[in-house]
DNA sequence: CTTACTGTACCGTCTGGACGGTCTTGTCAA
DNA sequence: TTGACAAGACCGTCCAGACGGTACAGTAAG
């Protein structure tokens, strides 16, 4: 399972999402993200037989890692219930001047399927925060603000000053209690 | 400026958006799009030279639409504020079933700067509705709750039950004031 | 010998776009 | 009223290039 020089499918993946952010989502074909990985065509073919592998590989591994962080962020602040966490780390995560996503864009120009365990993941930490909130309204509230500020970051089109999204997220968080 | 038998130009938008969504952003080719349209691929590009200004002509159609829309909404229901209004306008567009914009994934595939526009538009529509809004962070969450309703919407990715959409929408009006 | 690649050559398909031609409509002088 | 002609709206064909994917021979490490 060991790979030569490191782990290649990791630097094939984070690769891919490299010339989806630079070069636009438009531009990931696979030579480009074989170059970019400093490996042959036939060695990213090795590890991604298609393209639609490749896309499924970036979608399962953003979700595993978010799920990471979150787990992560829940359980260093166990006081504070799930929400906040969920807020506070998605406040971070847009924070950062990367985009960093912009491949979903390419997932969804290959096939409009690869949204499904998106939503499947969304649904189940939707289902898990109802578990733990007890307003709902306030849940939703929060929920789709989140859900908003993580589209702006997406879309590269935050309209929000640093103080705006300051007082946003003390917003949300007085919400979510 | 008559054309021959109605509009060529918004008919094959129109076919545009429908190829967009019904056969995925990944899809949308000049022959697609021609053949939708009625229209041959010759007529097309006589409309709209490159596929680049077919995409800008979506953009614009659609931010003039939804401009138009907008100020409809605000003058029919004078009394209430304008937040109030575009809560309300974005909830319903989001009720339809078809997520109808995803030929967005296209543009910004075909090139991300086809976001500036519209950037440029949420900043203003942002700024205005800064300057008609008593709390700043009333407007925050429900500005940023609508971009989470969108952009479920625009994935098709929508977790939330009506019920729940209806709650969601009765809050935010509250909290509009 | 197997694993994990590299490198090259190649194929079939699709795409955007250029081009020349065609049909229709409008205009305007005689 | 008519004929000539220009412009607008559109058709159909063709093509160079890019892309995803295949095939295969070679190689370095364990």
């Amino acid at each position: 399972m060991k790979a030569r020089r490191a782990n290649s499918r990791d630097r094939i993946l984070a690769a891919a999402a490299d010339v989806a952010r630079e070069a636009g989502p438009g531009s990931l074909s696979l030579d480009a993200v074989a170059n970019r990985a400093g490996v042959s065509k036939g060695g990213l073919l090795y590890n991604f037989p298609t393209k639609a592998k490749l896309m499924q590989g970036l979608v399962e591994n953003y979700l595993h890692e978010f799920e990471q962080a979150l787990e992560a962020r829940v359980a260093e602040a166990g006081n504070e219930n799930a929400l906040s966490a969920y807020v506070r780390l998605s406040a971070d995560e847009c924070e950062e001047p990367q985009p960093s996503a912009s491949w979903i864009f390419s997932a969804i120009a290959e096939d409009p399927d690869f949204l499904t365990p998106i939503k499947a993941f969304k649904q189940q930490l939707f289902e898990r925060l109802k578990g733990e909130t007890g307003d709902l309204g306030s849940l939703l509230v929060c929920f789709l603000a989140i859900e908003g500020l993580r589209s702006m970051n997406l879309f590269d089109s935050d309209v929000l000053s640093p103080e705006e999204r300051k007082l946003l997220v003390s917003s949300l968080l007085e919400i979510a209690g």
